[in-house]
DNA sequence: CTAAAATCTGACGTTGACGTGAGAGGCAAG
DNA sequence: CTTGCCTCTCACGTCAACGTCAGATTTTAG
């Protein structure tokens, strides 16, 4: 498949993909024209990306994972590094949740009918 | 207090609490000369912004919010407001999740006996 | 074969939360 | 008064993950 097809499969952009090879996230074979050919499970490997990214990992460090993950490389190093990731992803969620509760006091509270309703606008009703 | 002091208590830079000002995420009163003055409880102030930061939220986002938080404002609009970023972070953490599973997924097979060592240097042991 | 659509390679633009000087002024100590 | 540290206000620099525009080429549809 060709790049534009890759992109509406994933839903990522055409640009993202170049950017992706760019990093080296990601390979492609060339036609004779010069343009890009994936294979299928090309699909997977960009959702992959996605979902790393998604968890806040730079294309740096994701470079450093993919080999771990694609299994090419175990070695003690490659495991403290995905260990490391996994932790720090792990903290996050953490400091997420914080801010979850945080907000969700504020929303417990607010939503009380005893709360100090400073300004609650139920005039006309 | 004065900036320096906020800065070093709360862990965070001189130039972030200026740009908080900035943003008017925090206020101060200023000296004579013009220096900043904060009072004690500002600490607590920045502590809270740092903790709606770390959760992915932006400068307006945060702006918006405060108010509800300081309960100074309390109507069904700001409730829908501080409810729609809680999920906002909910969502975060679900994608924050399923990468950690991913990652931990990886870990797992690639500490297991017998996953499939391609690479594994048990050499010189 | 031709027009349209997709793709190519640069290369500059964007956004947010600060970092980093530059140059000038404020402030307690000796 | 002056030394020295803190603070002030611009204002440009940074970094990452793309967006976007330009101009040229390739591929597909008819």
């Amino acid at each position: 498949m060709r790049i534009g097809e890759l992109a509406a499969r994933t839903g990522v952009s055409v640009r993202a993909l170049r950017y992706y090879e760019e990093q080296q996230l990601l390979t492609s074979l060339r036609s004779s024209g010069g343009q890009r050919q994936y294979p299928d499970d090309a699909a997977d490997r960009v959702h992959l990306i996605q979902t790393l990214y998604a968890a806040g990992l730079s294309s740096k460090t994701i470079l450093d994972l993919l080999p771990c993950v694609d299994a090419k490389v175990n070695t003690p190093a490659s495991r403290a590094l995905l260990r490391a990731e996994r932790d720090r992803i792990d903290q996050r969620i953490s400091e997420l949740a914080a801010a979850r509760e945080r907000l969700d006091a504020v929303i417990t509270s607010s939503e009380s009918p005893a709360s100090g309703c400073t300004h609650v606008d139920l005039a006309s009703a």
